[in-house]
DNA sequence: CAGCAGGCGGCAC
DNA sequence: AGTGCCGCCTGCT
């Protein structure tokens, strides 16, 4: 399987989340038919521009807490975003139990 | 709650 | 084509 398509797996995957629902990385890699390889959709994220039409926001760590540094803009624009869409995102922090998605 | 090792893919040499 | 290092992770000490 070429790498673009591990890729655009994972970019597929991420859309059909809806917006008020989070994945965790390893989740949505699994879904993505990519299990373990939770670190990579980090990178993929990280590789897109803030203002990606994909909803880069609406994935966090498997604990629920928005992986990025606390101080960074990403962090900030992401809490903002989940917050736009009805999550209740605090410090960073979020209810996986509540917000979780489950396809 | 912090620290560490494990597992998967991408990328540079 | 082979090897090694690194990451917006994870689960277990």
């Amino acid at each position: 399987m070429p790498s673009s398509t591990k890729r655009e797996a994972i970019l597929t995957t991420l859309h059909q989340i809806p917006a008020g629902k989070v994945i965790a990385y390893g989740q949505l890699a699994a879904a993505a038919g990519l299990p373990g390889a939770a670190r990579l959709v980090g990178r993929v994220l990280g590789e897109l521009p803030e203002d990606s039409q994909v909803p880069w926001h609406r994935v966090v760590s498997a604990q629920g807490k928005i992986s990025l540094p606390p101080d960074s803009s990403g962090f900030i624009e992401q809490e903002r975003r989940l917050r736009a869409e009805g999550v209740n995102c605090v410090n960073g922090k979020l209810s996986l139990k509540r917000y979780q998605w489950s396809g």
